[in-house]
DNA sequence: GATATATGATAGCTTTACTATCATAAATAA
DNA sequence: TTATTTATGATAGTAAAGCTATCATATATC
């Protein structure tokens, strides 16, 4: 995990933990613009300090709690695509893990994934759609972000290796596996999934998407 | 316009058209997290006073100005598409106006779109994502976003009669072409056109990404 | 036993977000 | 024309958000 994205490390200490884990139910609860430091404080029973001590400011905890999701989310990718070679059935599952709703993975006692995934599909983009994007990447904030669509750039070329456009291909998919759950959520009318609410669909629009695109090329 | 965003119309006084004007030149060069009612004021030569007396908070203007960015984009497709018959060159062509960069629009003095259309690039999407987009779209706030939807999402219709995702494909049309144009300027790694930054190679990829999907079904 | 480190407790400061009141100028109605 | 509504300006004030600083204490480490 990037350095410079807390003060202190917050895996590092039983605070920390609580930190990380109270401010996924927290965010997830209120929503990130009516999240504070003093609330978190509040529920985990430390104060305002406290959280100051591990983070700057709300918007680098979520950076990092983005940037631990990228990364957890390209382990289960490379872990439940390890034995497989069709570079098809491996993009076919990648559109499944993007677009289903995560389990909590007991491993990470602090971490609840399936909350976690909840927040990213709300207020991920708000890490990077800012006025500081530039100097946070330079900072290498988005770094696990970009080696994902890297991972998922490079199945797509393993697909179809004439296909041009295979990193504007992978940003898309993860994004609109999000956007398309959202609206369906939330706006049901930008979508053909309102009726059912089912996941199953836009996986079958994201397949069809994708493989259309690249049986083509 | 949707009554219920504002308290009073912004559009039936000057005090009213300097808010518009001067909101949009100043969320674009600050983000809309460092916008503030006091600032606006101090540029317009108001007081805050005198903002609230017009729009309840800042969101509710933001989501103001991308309705009337949505209703006015609307209408220039409608205008654009007038005289087309082939539905694959009504598509072709709003692909074209969604990715590329505004004009600015000299019938309507008090809002600059071009820098409007920069502002739905970045600050677009946090209209909606929040905890309350729910009560949002209670009150029709969305509803030129939806409307310009459904008219892509027909043409699409028209297009490919038994194509199975025509909603989810116009939202997602819009959708990249505003994330791709960020990504290219901002976090180009994310796309295939860092390099040449080009506007015109997102509408090669929406093209190619739109009908290789349409022409197979 | 001395010292470094993490946390808790408290205080305080600036800015944001908003509401209220009163005066005045301009538009409109009687 | 005068009376009155209506929009704006000027000023004040409050609660919460977003920080920073200080000191005491408990705990780990040397």
């Amino acid at each position: 995990m990037n350095e410079a994205l807390f003060l202190r490390n917050p895996e590092g200490s039983e605070l920390g933990k609580n930190i990380i884990k109270h401010s996924i139910r927290l965010i997830y609860k209120t929503g990130f613009e009516a999240f504070t430091f003093k609330k978190l404080a509040e529920e985990i029973g430390t104060t305002e300090a406290g959280i100051y001590r591990y983070f700057e400011n709300k918007h680098k905890l979520l950076v990092y709690l983005t940037a631990w999701y990228w990364g957890w989310l390209e382990f289960q990718i490379r872990f439940q695509n390890n034995n497989l070679k069709d570079p098809k059935v491996k993009l076919k599952r990648i559109i499944k893990i993007l677009a289903t709703t995560v389990e909590d993975d007991k491993e990470t006692s602090f971490v609840n994934e399936s909350l976690l995934h909840q927040i990213i599909i709300t207020e991920g983009s708000k890490a990077y759609l800012t006025k500081q994007v530039g100097e946070d990447n330079q900072q290498q904030f988005f770094k696990p972000y970009k080696d994902l669509c890297a991972v998922i750039g490079n199945i797509i070329l393993e697909c179809s290796p004439t296909y041009k456009y295979p990193k504007s291909l992978a940003s898309t998919i993860i994004e609109i596996s999000h956007l398309q759950n959202f609206f369906m959520n939330h706006l049901p009318s930008l979508t053909d999934f309102g009726k059912t609410k089912d996941e199953n669909d836009i996986i079958s629009f994201l397949n069809d998407l994708v493989f259309t695109s690249l049986k083509k090329s």
